[in-house]
DNA sequence: GATTTTTAGTTTATATTATAAACCACTTTA
DNA sequence: TAAAGTGGTTTATAATATAAACTAAAAATC
């Protein structure tokens, strides 16, 4: 059995990559939104993705108003599509 | 998004009920070598398994060699299959 | 037949991880 | 201009996974 990657194998960060494959581009707060996860632990789990270059994180303004933008990178998505092949072998679809 | 059961959420509890899942009987032994994991990690895990009600774990003897056998039970099936489909969300399956 | 090795585990200590609480800087509103 | 809200980060703590150390019994070896 293969191991599955720690990285991508956590609630949290697994359903921070898998909006970004299907929306291409997500701030903050939407993400924030979407997981009903804490800021703090967001923001902790978007630093490991993007130390691990899983995504980009890009930090620019909207108005007065600062705008953190997230995006998988192509490594992202190859991981994220390893483990999802990895997964399927011990959900036996 | 859906939380994933923490209890299956781990890759050695995966593994064991997803063997569990295909083969209905299984004993440690046997579980240990096809999830490569250490004994004390393997022992630590199906307690936690069994104590929330999804394995049955009973010591027999097979000659003189004690034996640990395992099972699924209706409930741990049932957690397991309700665990695919919310990951199956995550998943983008 | 005593001693070492192997088997089948459990218990406990440690390292890792996830999570939330506390905090900071800046903006908007009263 | 003080209070409240926004958009985060840092840090402390709780939970978890994992391996190391240990135990008891059986099998093999001397």
């Amino acid at each position: 059995m293969k191991e599955l990657n720690p990285l991508l194998h956590s609630q949290l960060r697994l359903a921070v990559i898998s909006i970004l494959m299907s929306v291409d581009e997500a701030d903050f707060v939407y993400l924030k939104e979407k997981t009903e996860s804490t800021a703090g632990n967001l923001s902790v789990q978007l630093d490991k993705l993007s130390a691990a270059g899983y995504i980009t994180v890009t930090k620019g303004f909207v108005g007065k108003k600062t705008r953190t933008t997230c995006k998988v990178t192509d490594e992202g998505r190859k991981a994220f599509e390893e483990y999802v092949e990895t997964l399927k072998d011990y959900l036996n679809l």
